[in-house]
DNA sequence: TGTACATCAGTGAACGCGCGTTCACTGATGTAC
DNA sequence: TGTACATCAGTGAACGCGCGTTCACTGATGTAC
């Protein structure tokens, strides 16, 4: 009489206790990662200093990950999708030859370095070791770099010449506000280390300066 | 009779056959060091590496150095010694507001990066792991930092207003130009890499419209 | 609903690999007389 | 100048530390009937 066998029944609530136990110390895991990645760095970091941090035991940390590398894997995979729905969400001005629109954009770049700092080094240090990391990080350049094509259409447009190709022009933005971002976030206590409206508007002036200034003569 | 005694005799020749040995030896474990730094980098170098691709046995090493850090220090030695040099031979024109000037530091700025690379990148990489080579990073970012404030000034007396406090603008310009550099010449053989004048003509550009341009209104 | 067994998340001591570092040895160079 | 001994640069096998990874075990949760 029961078209559903008694076995398959309640199978469609995910959260059985087992289940969330698991997902809370993967999720304890990843949490403490970034904290003890933030601290030492990605490559001075032990397995079990990430299992210490997270109050865990050492074998624990190989139910979930392979290795540091599929931890890191995994703090990239959520990063990437935050990276999409940010770029979902264009309701922003696209047209780099007006100012508040580049400070925008400059301004959503510099916000991104800060919330994903720890994962975004331990990628730059993961890359010095790894090519697969090399390989992650061209991806997020190129994604970001054909954006900003789109962008330098408009300056195009507008009849302004850039001061080199523009690919590289990209690139050079691209390493401006990483590194910029990287040098001063990562110890916020520096002296002398801008405020992020300081640290937005530099950078908005010299991109937007690059790109439409014209030297005096 | 003799003024000079018998055991002292001679020994002003610093070029007794041993010492030429082991100097021989010691410069040949530094060049090799380069050459393996620059292909796997400093982090992913094992002492074997080095003595392997020296031709020396392992043990050899370290009648040299302690251990990989001093080896580095000791590259870094000679390079921060070429920097002075550099530096004393100021027959340069140091006015910013002039853009051939600037290319001239850039250019200056860009070999410099070009002939250290291999160290410049171990350094990099040692600073991750290493308090003391976090600090010979900033020892060379602040004595550049100095030189650049001077060139600075001549803008500020010509009434050019800056994008922001001069130390921010040098810190960006700084990052700028050693982040691009080390994107671009890590992998001469990238698609779309540039010359070494195209590099050089944008990142003067850039600074120079960073400085001195004038956004349309 | 109750009982007996299976599965699973987590534990931490132990194992073993990779690599830095040592050290007894060799042959060549330097020194004493 | 010749001989006997000392010193030194270099060698490479062996040792041992640190850390990643495994695995037998525990107690709790899930399943069968």
């Amino acid at each position: 009489m029961a078209l559903i066998p008694s076995h398959v029944k309640e199978v469609g609530a995910v959260t059985t206790p087992r289940k969330v136990q698991a997902a809370g110390t993967e999720q304890a895991l990843k949490d403490a990662a970034r904290r003890v990645f933030a601290r030492q760095g990605y490559l001075n970091t032990k397995i079990t200093d990430i299992t210490r941090e997270a109050g865990r035991a050492a074998g624990s940390f190989y139910n979930h990950f392979s290795g540091k590398e599929e931890l890191l894997e995994s703090l990239l995979t959520d990063l990437f999708a935050e990276g999409d729905t940010a770029v979902a969400d264009e309701e922003h001005n696209p047209d780099f030859t007006d100012r508040a629109a580049l400070r925008w954009h400059v301004a959503m770049g510099w916000h991104f370095q800060r919330r994903h700092l720890p994962e975004l080094l331990a990628l730059r240090q993961a890359a010095l070791v790894s090519p697969t990391f090399r390989n992650r990080i061209r991806e997020l350049v190129a994604a970001d770099s054909a954006h900003l094509h789109s962008h330098l259409e408009y300056v195009r447009a507008a009849g302004i010449p850039l001061p080199g190709k523009p690919d590289l022009v990209i690139s050079a933005f691209n390493t401006l506000l990483t590194g910029f971002a990287q040098e001063w976030l990562t110890d916020p206590g520096a002296p002398g280390a801008p405020t992020d409206d300081e640290a937005i508007d530099l950078l908005t002036d010299l991109i937007y300066r690059g790109i439409a200034g014209r030297p005096p003569v």
